[in-house]
DNA sequence: GCCAACGTTGGC
DNA sequence: GCCAACGTTGGC
């Protein structure tokens, strides 16, 4: 299993709204390197989303429900989407702050990337920031 | 609201 | 194929 990072300006898709829908597509990607993540994406693969500019923390967990086909939002290009369904909130939202200050999570690309809007986590990263939430 | 980072476009 | 100009994202 894999693990990822989903940003979303909650004004456009929020965490709220994939709860209320009970599966969202992950539409709208129109970079190569975000596009990229998401072909790798499995079924099962967790996924934490992100609220990027109000908020700017780590919310909940999705679930990768089906694995990528053509975005059918997409008038021209080759893009893809995936869809998820929600898991869980998370009990406490983790802010950029605090992933900042914290040493083992220097390295993901929210970060050092920060216009990238779906990337990769290591399997640690994933559960420090779970265990940061409790 | 500003600006840094960075991806994309287009002229050469 | 390089690189300057431009547009967008997202943190502050």
């Amino acid at each position: 299993m894999n693990f990822w990072l989903v940003k979303s300006e909650p004004d456009a898709y929020s965490y709220d709204k994939l709860e209320a829908e009970g599966r969202g597509m992950w539409d709208g990607v129109r970079n190569y390197a975000a596009r990229n993540n998401l072909r790798a994406m499995k079924e099962g693969d967790q996924v934490l989303f992100y609220h990027s500019n109000i908020g700017m923390e780590v919310v909940g967990i999705c679930q990768v429900a089906k694995e990528h086909y053509p975005d059918p939002t997409a008038e021209s290009g080759d893009w893809s989407v995936v869809e998820v369904i929600p898991v869980r909130r998370i009990k406490r939202p983790i802010t950029l702050k605090e992933i900042k200050a914290t040493p083992e999570l220097a390295n993901i690309a929210l970060i050092k990337q920060s216009r990238l809007s779906v990337m990769p986590l290591t399997a640690e990263e994933f559960e420090k920031i779970l265990k940061m939430s409790k």
